[in-house]
DNA sequence: TTTTTTTACATCGAACTTCTATGTATATTT
DNA sequence: AAATATACATAGAAGTTCGATGTAAAAAAA
């Protein structure tokens, strides 16, 4: 089980985070365990590495935050999708095949490296 | 004719590059207009951008440099794959499929954003 | 012939990222 | 009662891209 680049990790964050929320409404420590599952272990945020990119998405205005108080009685910062960060995830998904199309083209005509 | 992110391009850099010299032996500025033209103007790598990389690769033994005049007089800095280059960039590979099922994963059970 | 453009490489500083470490606090499990 | 899991936050280190700037020579345009 192999842990992606530090590069892939970045560029994925972002289009992943918004699918995420895009979907359901949730908080930085279930995201962390949600992108774990999600990727079976390959993707592994840690905290100190999820909440900047949670805090950055809110300045873009890409996501809403609030608080709100589980029953249990335990304090959670609940992230939302915003219209802005809607139209961000369509162009990220742009972004995603472009870069499939121009990486695939040159690995498919790639002769043998084995 | 839109340009990919800033995260993307970075991402998507060492295997690019790794691919086109896995295939021919290059130099910087030929290498800046082959992944224009592959990439249909969507990657453009300043001179700033690209050398700096070629660099970094050289310093982790993925590649290797030679100076060679060509006919015209000019001298470039030529640059070839090496054996760990190739290796790498197997792994880099797999990497770009694993993120690649993990996205489709979170894309496809997603619901409308129209 | 002189000027501009293109080719070709290099480095620097600004801005931004991830990651590890550290800190605070509360609920649950042992 | 102690240890672990939950939950958020920030700071500093290290690494990146990118635009700006510099050098130089060949080719094209004026």
């Amino acid at each position: 089980m192999e842990k992606l680049s530090k590069e892939l990790i970045g560029a994925s964050s972002t289009p992943i985070i918004l699918s995420i929320l895009s979907k359901n409404e949730s908080y930085g420590y279930e995201i962390i365990q949600n992108v774990k599952e999600i990727s079976n272990g390959k993707i592994e945020y840690g905290d100190g590495t999820l909440y900047p990119v949670l805090h950055k998405l809110e300045k873009k205005e890409l996501i809403e935050s609030y608080w709100k108080t589980a029953d249990n009685g335990r304090k959670r910062k609940y992230y939302k999708i915003s219209n802005k960060g809607k139209k961000e995830l369509l162009a990220e998904k742009e972004n995603w095949t472009s870069i499939n199309q121009i990486i695939s083209k040159l690995w498919k005509i790639e002769p043998s490296l084995t």
